[in-house]
DNA sequence: TTATAAAAATGTAATCGTTACAAATTTAAA
DNA sequence: TTTAAATTTGTAACGATTACATTTTTATAA
């Protein structure tokens, strides 16, 4: 099963205009988690008549309909992922950087827990520092 | 082993200041992972000279010494939590509420894939409807 | 096609949580 | 006490996001 954004969207019940093929269109070839503002920049050059305001516009309507899962991973921006198949989160506390992780199918919180209550997403969050940063802590550092 | 406010900000390595006292005892007996915003609403009537930037200080270095918890849940605000054990958190959609729910101890993310970064906190966040908003939106709504 | 309505996109201004910064105050050390 | 360091304070600034009114595009139907 293979789609591009356009049949994407439909497929979850969005209209395609030509900007949300577009930010759809970054989302799934670009997996690096960026922000409302990283996707703008990155858009505008081959669509200079696009709006910020579009951009996050869109990113909410994706987000209600399921197309894609926005992280509030970092507490300052929102991040979003075009892969909404259950996944964990790495981000370094360092560079900012943002990693997928596998995720267990295990149980993290037991169902009598969450009886009366009507979960609709699940975010695992990891926080720490990948290899690199790691390294430059432990050789010289902070100027 | 039962601490107060100001035994367990030594136990950190913090010095116990008024404010820094007034703010972690607030959180050691609210657990309703409040705002900066609403601590310092909480500690002002008995503390006029309380500043704001002071809570956002003291909650900043609360959360780098590791003396509480901030969560990044809802994108908007950022949460404190006065408790620091592994647990997860639910929060409601609708009326934004936020419960612990306890974590089980089992292996989320398979330790290769982890290998090389340096994991410093994990956060297990769901999302969804509490009984009362599941409730309300069953029957009649939207006005 | 043309008229009309609905949906989407746009740009500007406003909102609001948070941080920067410099001054004032408090605390600790000598 | 004197002096330095740490902490607190208030104001101003910042920046991500949203509100809102307007314009443009798209769909519908006469």
């Amino acid at each position: 099963m293979e789609y591009g954004a356009h049949g994407y969207l439909i497929s979850k019940g969005i209209r395609p205009s030509q900007q949300r093929i577009a930010v759809m269109d970054y989302l799934l070839t670009h997996r690096t988690h960026p922000t409302a503002d990283e996707i703008f920049n990155a858009l505008y050059p081959a669509m200079p008549t696009l709006s910020k305001t579009t951009v996050y516009n869109t990113l909410k309507l994706f987000t209600e309909r399921g197309a894609v899962l926005c992280l509030d991973i970092d507490g300052k921006n929102a991040r979003f992922d075009g892969d909404t198949r259950p996944h964990a989160h790495f981000m370094c506390k360092g560079c900012g950087c943002i990693y997928d992780l596998p995720l267990e199918e295990v149980e993290f919180v037991r169902e009598e827990h969450i009886r009366n209550l009507t979960v609709t997403d699940v975010f695992l969050y990891m926080k720490g520092y990948c290899r690199e940063c790691e390294e430059k802590m432990k050789s010289g550092n902070d100027s």
